[in-house]
DNA sequence: TGCATGCGCAACTCCGTGGTTGCGCAATCG
DNA sequence: CGATTGCGCAACCACGGAGTTGCGCATGCA
């Protein structure tokens, strides 16, 4: 249901920039921020992050909240959920997939 | 510990591509399968799926057993229980920063 | 009103990625 | 032995991602 395989991949991809992680780690605090201040975070132009925070928010990962001149951005940890969930129902998968070979195997 | 951010990063973007999600999704039933079989099941030539398993190789993701003129490649989900364990973690902190804000705002 | 701050948009460069094809080698089958 | 199957390596191409700079606009402050 949440969301197709192509939406997890790209999730996933969002998160697959040592940037973006970063970004993300940064905003696990609860603390929204403004883009300057993202930006001085990690030493990179502005609009660098500008663009790393449109795919995060296109990811769903972050939301925009823009508050006069300034644009504050906050994490949206909902998807992040999901996606450990799924990682952990992939991984399940095949932890039961062993546990019936190794059952077939036991059982001669 | 197990992994710097930089790792992390690498271990999501080798997931961050609907080929390769397909090809893990895939391995994940526990059972191992050649280059050709696992091309012939994306649709996909030989050596394109040859360079994905590289990525999911190099991320720790897939191991590679060669048999005789076959190279089998099988899923290694260790890495991936790690990652929904950081997912998590990470989510967990924006929860317990919420929490106290939560706590801050209802203490008056 | 004038100046500084915070952004968005656009253009441009650079290089990594995803895909293809072709060739050659090793292993297997008859 | 010859033919086939499974791979690896290399070259090549197209596209998009990541980053920069420059410019212009809107907001906020003195």
């Amino acid at each position: 249901m949440a969301s197709a395989a192509r939406d997890k991949a790209a999730i996933f991809a969002a998160l697959g920039d040592p940037t973006r992680l970063a970004l993300v780690e940064t905003l696990s605090d609860g603390h929204g921020r403004s883009i300057s201040e993202l930006a001085s975070g990690v030493g990179m132009s502005r609009q660098a992050v500008t663009k790393h925070l449109k795919v995060l928010e296109t990811a769903g990962l972050v939301a925009n909240d823009r508050i006069g001149r300034e644009s504050r951005f906050a994490l949206d940890p909902s998807k992040l959920n999901d996606l450990a969930d799924y990682l952990q129902s992939v991984s399940r998968h095949w932890d039961e997939a062993i546990s019936r070979l190794k059952t077939f195997l036991g059982e001669d």
